[in-house]
DNA sequence: ATAGTCCACGGACTATAGTATTCGTAGGAA
DNA sequence: TTCCTACGAATACTATAGTCCGTGGACTAT
């Protein structure tokens, strides 16, 4: 699994938690409705700025997700 | 402090702890010499993969230098 | 049977991450 | 001096992050 891959899921996971439609991410993130589906699907690679930016949308901290990411990526 | 201002001062910080210069990390990171320096100076936004990448040389997980990007930014 | 929500996916674009080259400076060593 | 290492900084380039337009399928509800 690549990084990306490995942050999409990570990002679904979150964002289904917290009940927010890709769409509704999107807007308040201020990113494009398009692009998170991109992120998910790991198409894309984040920055360090949008990594933060999702983040706090889902009331978690980027460290968390980077940490759950490190976690899933070792398990292979 | 904007995040990526954070981010190079603690990329710097790590990196002077491991001994390299920035010519060697950019090496073993695969990355470019110069991109180093515009990183260390906050002047560019990393993504994923290039923490991931840089903080693998330095040792350290990245998750680790995201939790330190946090509290430095949260001091403020 | 149709409207609304949610999402995968594509194409075409714009903004910026990251590369390559070069010049200038400062410090230490020979 | 002269040589070498390390770094900042400018310019110009290439690769890709991120936007904006749309289509269509699965599902739900009305």
């Amino acid at each position: 699994m690549t990084i990306e891959e490995g942050f999409g899921l990570i990002l679904k996971k979150y964002r289904n938690q917290s009940g927010l439609s890709q769409e509704a991410l999107a807007f308040k993130s201020g990113l494009d409705r398009t692009y998170i589906s991109l992120l998910e699907r790991g198409k894309r690679k984040p920055t360090i700025n949008t990594i933060f930016s999702i983040a706090i949308i889902l009331n978690e901290r980027p460290s968390k997700l980077i940490k759950e990411l490190e976690d899933l990526l070792d398990a292979v």
